[in-house]
Formats: structure tokens, sequence, C-alpha cells
RNA sequence: GCUCCGGUAGUAUAGUCCGGUCAAGUAUAACGGCCUCUCGAGCCGUGGACCCGGGUCCGAAUCCCGGCCGGAGCACCA
């Protein structure tokens, strides 16, 4: 039978077409009915040429038909097919590659304590920590502290990292020094020398160089392994200075990257001049990241390495040792560069800013660090949720702070308590008032199980005013006659304005007439409620107003929000409230 | 220069391995509206993208080739 008599496949074409054509404008596109068809009866996949004129055939037909004629056939024949439906899904990570074959996950993090740590970090963090939750796996703390001289670690980081994890929610579950590790990078230095695999070179490294971009071996490669144990010693023993000797694991000196070629596994530093700051000057032969991370990846049964892809080629670098020593090495992902806009995610930047002075410390408002966001009131859970949403691709991103303050404000706006901060206060007296007001402000707007702030304006009984801070911003944009209400409190009628202040009249009680109005809305606090409040913003300049006098009993470390101003952190709180703002 | 990697709306991401129900989904931002005693939240709607050029194929975001652009590595750093 041929395609053209298939009266089912007909009718299915002709629906497809009609249906296609009232989601377009009444034509239908004989290509993607194709695809469509297709799709549903796979078996017409090898006719695709007959199906193909078929399908044209029906379309000319169907295109024909006025659009409210089709419009009106499908809602006959076919009234369920126009109901669009929507599936919404939660983003998760995508699968590890080959979990199943290994017992169990393994993951890790491999800082060197020279630095806090900050959102460039957080991908190789989040990612490391949260794919080992996923397969009920592990996951390591590895401190790579193997550099006393040009990437010196420094105690305090090792402290400050670990609090930085535990903040961010990824706690390790195990936790190595590399610099405790010492004696085990010395019996495989040892016995990559005594197989071959390795020798010590002491040539001069520009005239090493030389002979790998030509592909040929210098004079100490092929040194018997006896010699080369001997001239290991006199690494350790201090029969060779800084720089004069470094072992080598071989390689192909014909790898077409020359930077692969025997590349350097130990060399010695000078332990007086350049003393660890846990160790001292215990050790003169320290190993290089690419041995003492590979060979750690490999003893700490590491199962998947995530990392950035600036390690791609330590990848076939360290696969090199690993033949030497018969292993097989883990599953590796290389993600994208992370970068956050106007800000310095480099470590080097970060460090020479806080020690210039550039910046106030490591929490400075201007810095991505973990702690200059936890000060600022962005949540871990903000953090975790933009990365895993970001993923592990090898593509560079460039967040905006855009992105991270919607997930933050996602996390607060259900748990911020409100209340009132006054910028650049400015002094509104409003005339008229001829009794008490007692205002309720709620807490939280949508649970008022949450509590309220309350104020009681009681006029002056000399001349009946009653006079409140407002913001700067307000009178700036206020106008002669116009009505404003004061939030939750009554509406007044603005009869003249000053730079920094205003007089206003009472003008009447319900929200409802402000509300037909269309008045402003504006906070406001109460002369005699006022408490001192400073919040320092993103950008380290510093906000001077009045926190209304229920803020005195929040305690630091609080996220609140102040209305019409933004989500701030309590970052102190005694004679003066000072907060740091988060974001809109 | 050499060696690698990558390019989907302003930003980020899904889809790419294995071509078809993708005239491209989602989030956020933008815009418009609704709701709301915040400029917050919520709800509804609108606009916005497959780097370019060839090729294969009935059919390409997806495969192939060429180009362009971006990034990384090329340390006795990690």
């Amino acid at each position: 039978m041929t395609l053209k008599d298939d009266k089912e496949l007909r009718e299915l074409i002709r629906k497809t077409a009609l249906l296609n054509a009232t989601q377009h404008n009444g034509k239908a596109q004989a290509g993607a009915l194709i695809g469509k068809i297709i799709g549903e009866r796979q078996e017409l996949k090898t006719k695709a040429k007959e199906l193909s004129a078929l399908v044209g055939e029906i379309v000319s037909e169907v295109n024909s038909i006025s659009a409210e004629e089709q419009k009106r056939i499908v809602e006959n024949e076919w009234p369920q097919a126009l109901k669009k439906e929507k599936a919404e899904e939660e983003k998760h990570l995508p699968p590890l590659p080959n979990a199943d074959k290994y017992p169990q996950v393994v993951t890790r993090f491999s800082p060197n304590p020279d630095c806090v740590l900050h959102l460039g970090s957080a991908r190789a963090i989040i990612l490391s920590h949260e794919y080992a939750r996923m397969y009920r796996g592990k996951f390591l703390l590895r401190f790579e502290d193997t550099d006393p001289k040009v990437k010196r670690p420094v105690l305090e980081f090792y402290d400050s990292i670990r609090r930085d994890l535990s903040w961010i929610g990824c706690k390790p579950d195990e936790e190595y020094i590399q610099s405790d590790r010492i004696p085990l990078y010395y019996e495989y230095a040892e016995r990559l020398l005594k197989d071959s695999n390795a020798y010590v070179c002491t040539c001069i490294p520009d005239e090493f160089r030389k002979k790998a971009l030509s592909q040929k071996p210098c004079n100490c490669r092929n040194l018997p392994p006896t010699e080369q144990l001997e001239r290991w010693n006199r690494m350790l023993n201090g029969g060779y200075k800084e720089g004069e000797a470094v072992v080598r694991v071989k390689t192909d000196l014909k790898h077409p990257n020359p930077a692969v070629r025997d590349w350097p596994a130990l060399r010695i530093i000078n332990p007086k001049k350049y003393p660890h700051p846990r160790l001292g000057s215990k050790y003169r032969v320290w190993p290089l990241y690419n041995f003492s991370t590979g060979l750690d990846d490999h003893l700490m049964g590491i199962t998947h390495i995530i990392r950035g892809k600036e390690h791609l080629t330590n990848q076939v670098r360290q696969e090199y040792m690993y033949r030497h020593l018969c292993w097989k090495y883990p599953e590796a992902i290389h993600y994208g560069r992370l970068q956050i806009t106007g800000a310095f995610l480099s470590k080097s930047k970060i460090v020479q800013g806080v020690r210039e002075g550039t910046y106030r410390g490591w929490d400075d408002p201007r810095l991505a660090t973990f702690v200059a966001l936890r000060r600022r009131g962005i949540t871990p859970e903000a953090i975790r949720k933009m990365i895993i949403d970001v993923g592990s691709k090898p593509q560079d991103v460039t967040l905006s702070w855009e992105n991270l303050y919607a997930y933050n404000r996602k996390n607060l706006d259900p748990t911020s308590d409100r209340y009132f901060f006054v910028s650049e206060p400015a002094e509104l007296k409003v005339q008229q008032v001829s009794k008490a007001f007692h205002a309720k402000l709620p807490l939280h707007p949508e649970k008022p199980a949450r509590g309220y702030r309350e104020y009681t304006i009681t006029p002056k009984s000399s001349d009946n005013t009653a006079t409140f801070w407002i913001s700067k911003k307000d009178i700036d944009a206020a106008e002669t006659g116009a009505t404003v209400r004061l939030m939750e409190l009554f509406n007044v009628k603005i009869e003249s304005i000053k730079a920094d202040s205003a007089e206003a009249s009472f003008a009447s009680e319900s929200y409802e007439d402000a509300r037909k109005t269309k008045a402003r809305l504006i906070h406001w606090i109460p002369k005699g409620e006022a408490f001192p409040c400073q919040v320092v913003m993103p950008d380290a300049t510093v906000t001077e107003g009045f926190a209304e006098s229920a803020c005195k009993k929040l305690k630091p470390d609080s996220v609140i929000q102040f209305e019409r101003f933004g989500f701030v952190r309590v970052d102190e709180n005694d004679a003066k409230l000072t907060a740091y703002y988060a974001h809109k």
C-alpha cells in the first residue's frame, strides 16, 4: 500500500496540519509537520520522501482554508488539542560520568590556603559537595600548601577556609593537609626514579627548555637509576642548592604540547629563607602541583575531580605518571571560568587590594569573598542554588549581581521582618492633628502572625502639630498641594517645601482616600522614635539616617527589610545601628 | 607563536552525544497590566537568542568543512 492510500495517515497529517496552522496564523509549515509525524510514527522514517510529498499536498489544502474555519474545525474535532500544558521541573545536576563504576563517589576541594574563599571557588566547592551528596559519597578537603616560596600558605586561611566551607553548607567528610604528607611524596619519587620513570635533572632551566622544544632528551634523562638515586639523596641532604636540581617525570618527548614534556615533580626551596608556616624549615625538597595532586587523587580514592579548565593540560601530564604507576586516572570535569560583573575574582587582586588598604578587609562589601557576601546578608542557599543552576559546563560564564540578588530575594522575602529606615532624614511637620493616633505596623505584610511595631502619635497640645522624619528623597518628590499618605497612619496635604523640611496639614485618616487619589505612600518615623542608623552600601559608601526605635532590639546578623529601601543585614547594634545593604 | 577548549535572548541555563513532537523551553532582567497600605513579594501578559559561511540530508541549534570571536595552558605556581 502506498502512503497516499493510508487513510489513517492522511487523517493524522490533516489534524497535525490544522493544529499547526492555528498556532501559526493560519499557515502550516510542511517541514515542521514531517518532523512531528515522524516523531509519532518512527516507521515512516524510511519513506520520508514519499511522506514529504503527501504532507506538501495536504498542507496546501489546509492553508487554503481561512484561519477562522481552521479554528472552527479544530475546536469541533479535537477540543483537547488546543490546551497548553506546562511542565514544571526543578533543575538538578546532570549525572556524573561513570558514577556506577565506582563503589562510592569521592570528590574533593583542594585549595591553597593563601586567601579567603570567594565566588570564583564556589563552583569547585559546591559542585563537588553536591555531587558527593547526590551519590551518597564523600567530599574531602585537601589543603595544597606545598609552595612555601611563590604561593606561600598563610596560617589564618586554613581556619578561614574551614569556616567558609561550613557557612556555605559544604562541610568536608575528611580533611588532609599536603604538608603533612611529604615523606609519602618522597617514597613515590624514589620509586619512580628507581624504575627509570623519573630523573633528577640538573640542567639550567633554559637549557632544558631548548632541549625539550627540539624534542631531545637532556643529559640527565638517561643516567642509570643508581645515579638518579644518588642525585636524589643529594637533593635531600643539601648537596644541591635551590634551583640546582629538580625531579622530572618522564613523558613523551615528542608530545605535541611542549608543556607536557618531562614535567617537573619536586624542587628544592631554601628552608632557611623560605620556612613553611606550619613546618618551619623541616623540608628542603617540596613536591610541585602535578606530583602531589596526582598522587593524592589516587591515594585518597578520588573518583571524580571537578576543577577549572585551566587544569586540562595538567591531566595530560599526570596521566603519564599514572601509567608509570599502573593506576587509573579518575573522571575529570573541567568547568569554565566564572566571573561576576564588576568584581575581581582573582585571588591576587583580592590579596593585593586588602594588603594595600584599598579594601577594608576580607569582608569589604565590594569583594565577592564569602565573608563579604555573608556580611551583606547573601544567603548560602542563594549561592548554592545559583551555582547548581550554572552547572559544570566548560563555557566561561559572567554572572550578574541581579541574578544572585533574585535568588537571594526568594530566600529573604518570606523570612525578613519589615522596618522603616529614613535615609537622609528631613523634617515633616503636620498641622491640625486633632487627636492622638495609634499606628500598628505589621512586621511582615503577608504574615500578620509575626507581630507588629506600634507607635502612638500625640499632637502637641499648644498647636496640634505632630512632627516626623521622612526621607529627603520623598521631600524631593513631593509637590505642594499634593496628598501623601504616611503608611498605616493618615493622609496629609503638603503645604510648603523647603530643602530639608516640609510642612503639611492633616487631610484624612482612611486608606481608601489615599487609594482614590492615588496618593504616594511614604514611610515615616515619629520625631522622638528615631534611632541613629547607618547603612554600608555595596560600593562601601555609607548612607546615614534614622531607623525606627523598634530596631533597637534587633540582633546582629539578622536580615531585615527596610521598606522602600532594601534588604539589609544587621552588622552591629548598640548606640547606633550599622547595617549592610544586600539589594533591593 | 604553539597546544587545547568553548560560542543558544541583556545575563544564566535546557536542548547538541544519538538530526525530526524545537517556527527553540526555563529563570532573571526589561516592558505593560492586575493585586498589595513598601520602590518588596505574588499573579497575568509582551518583546527578545541558535557566531558567520558552505556542505550532507526529505529535514540541521544538533553531523562535516572553512572562517570569525572569546577563553585557558605553554613556571623549579596552585
